[in-house]
DNA sequence: TATGTATTTAGACATTTGTCTAAATATAGA
DNA sequence: TCTATATTTAGACAAATGTCTAAATACATA
């Protein structure tokens, strides 16, 4: 959950999270978005990857990154039993 | 909703929500949990009340916590959503 | 093979973060 | 008012983070 939470802990990523919802994008097309450096891009990229957060697929030159729900799922599953639990212990 | 993610981004501190969940506590109480000094639970404590993830009322000496689910829905929707618009671009 | 495009890797650097100890503040109760 | 308890604040410091530029790698195509 660490790395998770490490890797939604930037307003870039989850930016980044929030284009991939719409639609599967290459690094460039990404890095397109910002004003920041390719390498910074990747770098980012690199860091939802390895919280699982994207997967990536090489298509040719390109890299093409899409988002990735499972662990998406396990966060929204916490976040919802801190909620539920509170209102049920509020009883 | 930076400054949630940055509150959430701390193993400390998102045990101390899972403590709070539970049951209202003092910030002694809590300090009591773990290893660390009191003035760096109190820091924790203190990053999760700017974010509006929990409040305090004073009660004598103590000041006593609870969680707060406002800001946590906030963040369970966009979650939610991500998760959603992915799938619905997946059809 | 040579060249251009796409992307990542390496290394540097300033800023932010989590922790500590020591000191300060606030309250309760003798 | 004095003392003990609860909690926060201040200041320091090592480690982690986000960014950059320059260089490396991978692929496509002439």
């Amino acid at each position: 959950m660490n790395i998770v939470f490490k890797a939604l802990n930037d307003q870039t990523r989850r930016s980044i999270l929030d284009m991939l919802k719409e639609k599967d994008m290459s690094a460039g097309e990404i890095a397109d978005q910002f004003e920041f450096s390719r390498a910074t891009i990747s770098h980012h990229l690199e860091l939802l990857y390895h919280a699982d957060l994207v997967s990536s697929v090489k298509k040719g030159q390109f890299i093409i990154y899409s988002i990735n729900t499972t662990v998406l799922n396990e966060i929204s599953k916490w976040i919802v039993e801190l909620i539920d639990n509170k209102n049920e212990n509020k009883k």
